[in-house]
RNA sequence: GGGCAUUUAGCUUAGCCUGGUUAGAGCGCGUGCCUCACAUGCACGAGGUCAGAGGUUCAAAUCCUCUAAUGCCCACCA
């Protein structure tokens, strides 16, 4: 490999999609049952098959790929399972858009066409968010790919269904759901959050049947109509009651008496129920009990009539009057004309409520009375609220925990029907004869009641989440069917499931925890009798640099794709990892990715230095041995010194989620210490075999800690001079025996002086090609090591050292120019011109601030409290640090005298 | 109504759990450099009442309480 004539920038393009093919090809991220080795597993939250890669999606892989990457250098077995989500409600969408691009509706295709066109289109279109996640980098196990319609998918989902039901934990029933009018489909009530909507009420009068005075002082005018207040005032055609609250002085004396119903003309009974808020409008609501969940309620309770008003288009039915066909919000507006021209409608308050949203379409949902299957959850909430409580799972960041129980301990059935194509038929079956409910694996011949024949599959289709909740242990082909003689690289999927779960960790966003983790881990816990996976890590939402959540409507979208064709996808990994604190959100902007473009070039251009001036011969050594050595240098001790020190932090800070603070201390390190300091100390003598094997052994395992960070820049390195990839190289093992503070602080003492040595050349405005000469006064281990760094000192400040002495030795001459700082004293001898004023003024400065410091160690060494309580080590650490400040004003004061 | 989070340099933020150097960094800014790995770079530098108030402590950005602002989530606010 020529080495010499490396381009000095790097190249993404050029690198990326050659290590991806080759890595793919040589089946490097396959993960095979290994009783030899301990397993580590993530599945891939499932991204939609409509989906294109975000920026979101790009966070969430590119932290699995890190845990992947890591614990497969670490030699555990790791597996990461990917494979996409039929995602019901969100594909139907777009194939109806896509079809109705040529004029055609589902329905004038007919179900099974339409199913038809959903799988084409899924063909064509299916794999896209694949090929992106693979520009990304991701190492996912893709043999496995998994999508939830697959047969054997299929297979488990009905299973799942019929197991439940057997069970008693799946009913059918009628009640009050979420409607989306647009999608014309039952959502869980997950799929339709609130959203705040600036509206109004509107108080209405019900006028009463026929006034009777009564004894008691009721006056006939107060007591006309029943004034109720309703934010949905087309609802009013559908109500068949008016509660009050019976404690509600007001309207005691007509609880029981009839109403007449506005332009519908149908009697309805003041009812009295405790759930009525007194305080709310006028303390009198109708009652709509097909179009309110709490009105559901009161209907019951009271057995009022049910009387739907609404189609499932969202338009008005024939229950609806003259107002049928009307959409419900233009209804709204007749209904309310209509009412005012009665002088019915006494006044309208601007009001902000919350309404329910589909999470697909954005329409606001309509509360509905219809026939769906649900699912009882509390029987299995219950185990999973314990898991979590005895903390065999565990939410990183931990306050989701938080957010987990309280949900889990509040949960409502689980409405799972939905009334699209595009998904797992329900598995259940009726008799068209006798009614008969039957729920069966396949399809009955005969109806086991009245053995008729005449049976029909029911419409209905399953929430795309009821197969999502299966997917740790659904991907392994549980249950297992008879005709599945499953294999996955030679081993039987049986054996992966028992290898590979529960698995090691999930990694997701937030608004996924009720939706899909609490789900997974009731269903691992009902059919595999186990945990789905030992950690969560939610990480944040990615938002623009305003803090916006990006979306395509608000245009602040930053593609990922664009970020790796111009940047490279090492750059998009470690610009979105350095700034993914844990658990906090996300703030991007373009500019971001410079960072991590940046990084990746430095990362380069260091290793471009390092091979064309090493000696392979030398690279075989054994570190520790050599390490043994007393005669090695100070730079080499340090630097070793230095990256297993950092090596330490990174593991812990991987091993504990901290992506963001492993990545930046490994960014520090390599940049601002092995590049700026170590490789600008030894390349003056680069060729000498200690500096040789150091830079070398601290090279290559850089890059292999940064591998799973930076896995494409790390392995075009790496196969410079490699035959095997870095992927399947072993994370760098800590030498705990070479980390050595006390050279590390010394080697900082150096670093200080040549700090102050390249301030004086900067504030004497000294050329470059010029030298300037310097003595050092200072103490006798610093004497000893600067004089021993001499070379490098000079090189790296251009400054020649004519000679360190001790303190006590220093004689003041005339022409000089000195400096205190930092424990040591500069002198320089004046050949050229400066600006006293200058140094003057900055030497006074100097002195306040060491003043200042001085002053506050006193006061705080003569508080006997401080002496008397505070540990004895950091009085003497302040005592010793209060001295040094004192000689350090001294000599300062002393050099201030001379300018005088 | 309930809960959670955030507030540190012009911007984005680390540090807070586990109190004890001169509160770190990236971008931006100022100055000087195309120095034989890198101008996607190097060097030097300026910039911070750690949101506010109170408390605990010898000692608070860090622990506790309250307040304010911002954001998010949940809830059957007709």
């Amino acid at each position: 490999m020529d080495v010499n004539n490396l381009p000095t920038r790097y190249d993404p393009a050029s690198t990326e999609d050659k290590w991806y093919k080759f890595w793919e090809e040589n089946n490097l991220f396959a993960a095979k049952v290994n009783p030899a080795k301990n397993p580590f597993s993530i599945v891939i939250p499932p991204p939609n098959v409509t989906g294109i890669l975000h920026m979101g999606h790009a966070l969430n892989n590119t932290i699995q790929d890190i845990l992947i990457r890591y614990h497969r250098m670490k030699g555990e077995e790791s597996l990461w399972m990917p494979g996409t989500d039929h995602a019901g409600i969100a594909t139907q969408n777009v194939v109806e858009k896509a079809i109705a691009k040529d004029g055609l509706k589902r329905q004038d295709l007919g179900r099974e066409k339409f199913v038809e066109r959903v799988w084409q289109w899924r063909e064509q279109y299916g794999s896209t968010i694949i090929h992106q996640l693979k520009k990304l980098g991701a190492s996912c196990d893709w043999q496995r790919t998994r999508f939830t319609m697959d047969e054997e998918y299929s297979n488990s989902v009905n299973e799942v269904f019929i197991r439940l039901y057997e069970k008693g934990l799946i009913y059918q029933g009628n009640y009050i759901i979420n409607w989306c009018p647009r999608c014309q489909t039952a959502l869980s009530d997950e799929e339709a959050p609130h959203r705040e909507l600036s509206g109004n009420l509107y108080y209405l009068r019900y006028p009463l049947k026929k006034y009777r005075v009564q004894s008691t002082g009721y006056r006939a005018k107060d007591a006309e109509y029943i004034v109720v207040a309703t934010t949905r005032p087309e609802t009013m055609l559908g109500d068949t009651a008016v509660a009050v609250n019976p404690k509600d002085k007001r309207y005691k004396k007509l609880i029981g008496r009839t109403l007449i119903l506005p332009l519908m003309d149908r009697e309805i009974k003041i009812i009295a129920d405790a759930l009525v808020d007194m305080k709310f409008g006028t303390g009198a609501v109708k009652v709509t009990p097909a179009h309110d969940p709490n009105d559901y309620l009161l209907g019951k309770k009271h057995k009022l009539d049910f009387i739907n008003v609404m189609r499932p288009d969202g338009r008005m039915n024939e229950n609806a009057g003259k107002y049928k066909d009307m959409d419900r919000f233009q209804a709204r507006e007749v209904i309310l004309e209509d009412l005012k021209e009665k002088g019915l409608l006494e006044k309208v308050e601007t009001h902000n409520l919350s309404a329910g949203h589909c999470y697909r379409c954005h329409t606001i949902i309509e509360p509905y009375l219809s026939k769906q299957w649900f699912v009882k959850m509390k029987p299995l909430a219950k185990p999973a609220i314990a898991v979590v409580k005895l903390g065999k799972i565990k939410f990183y960041p931990k306050r989701w925990t938080k957010v987990y129980l309280n949900w889990m301990e509040n949960i409502q059935d689980w409405c799972i029907s939905r009334q699209i194509w595009w998904g797992h038929r329900l598995p259940v079956y009726y008799c068209r004869k006798c009614s008969d409910i039957i729920v069966s694996r396949e399809k009955p011949e005969k109806c086991p009641k009245c053995s008729s024949t005449d049976i029909y599959q029911d419409e209905d289709v399953l929430d795309t989440w009821f197969s999502s909740w299966l997917w740790p242990f659904a991907t392994f082909y549980w249950p297992f069917n008879a005709n599945a003689p499953y294999t996955v690289h030679g081993t039987q999927y049986k054996k992966d499931l028992a290898y590979f779960y529960p698995t090691s960790v999930l990694v997701t966003a937030p608004e996924i925890i009720f939706f899909w983790v609490a789900r997974m881990i009731m269903a691992g816990l009902e059919f595999m009798k186990d945990i789905p996976f030992r950690d969560v890590y939610i990480h944040g939402t990615v938002r623009d640099i305003e803090g916006k959540k990006m979306s395509k409507s608000l245009g602040n979208i930053i593609d990922p794709l664009d970020i790796i064709k111009e940047y490279g996808a090492d750059a998009l990994r470690f610009s979105l990892i350095s700034i993914t604190s844990q658990g906090q959100d996300v703030f991007l902007s373009k500019e971001r990715f410079e960072q991590g473009r940046n990084f990746a070039n430095k990362i380069w251009n260091a290793s471009r230095l390092i091979m064309m001036n090493l000696d392979t011969s030398l690279v075989k050594t054994d570190l520790c041995q050599f390490f043994s050595q007393k005669d090695l240098d100070i730079t080499n001790r340090w630097i070793l010194s230095r990256f297993y020190s950092v090596l330490k932090e990174v593991n812990k800070d991987l091993e504990s989620y901290k992506f963001n603070e492993a990545a930046n201390a490994l960014y520090a390190f390599f940049w601002h210490e092995f590049c700026d300091w170590y490789l600008e100390l030894i390349k003056s003598d680069i060729k000498n075999p200690h500096n040789q094997i150091v830079m070398y052994k601290v090279w290559e395992k850089f890059l292999r800690a940064m591998h799973p960070f930076m896995p494409f820049v790390t392995e075009e390195i790496w196969r410079k001079i490699k035959n095997e990839s870095i992927m399947v190289q072993p994370w760098p093992h800590t030498q705990e025996n070479i980390i050595d503070k006390p050279t590390e602080s010394k080697m900082q003492r150096v670093f200080t002086l040549i700090n102050i040595l390249r301030n004086i050349r900067f504030q004497l405005e000294i050329p470059l090609e010029n030298t300037l000469n310097f003595m050092v006064f200072t103490s006798r281990p610093n004497k000893e090591l600067i004089k021993s760094l001499s070379k490098q000192i000079e090189a790296v400040s251009r400054n020649h050292l004519l000679d360190a002495k001790l303190e006590g030795e220093y004689r003041r001459t005339n022409n000089e120019f000195n400096i205190v700082s930092e424990g040591m004293h500069i002198v320089i001898p004046l050949s050229a011109v400066i600006d006293i004023e200058k140094q003057k003024e900055r030497i006074e400065s100097d002195i306040k601030r060491v003043k200042a410091e001085i002053d506050n160690k006193k006061a705080l060494l003569t508080k006997t409290d401080f002496i008397k309580r505070a540990p004895q080590e950091i009085v003497e650490a302040e005592k010793i640090k209060l001295a040094e400040l004192g000689e350090r004003l001294k000599k300062m004061e002393a050099v201030r005298d001379g300018f005088r």
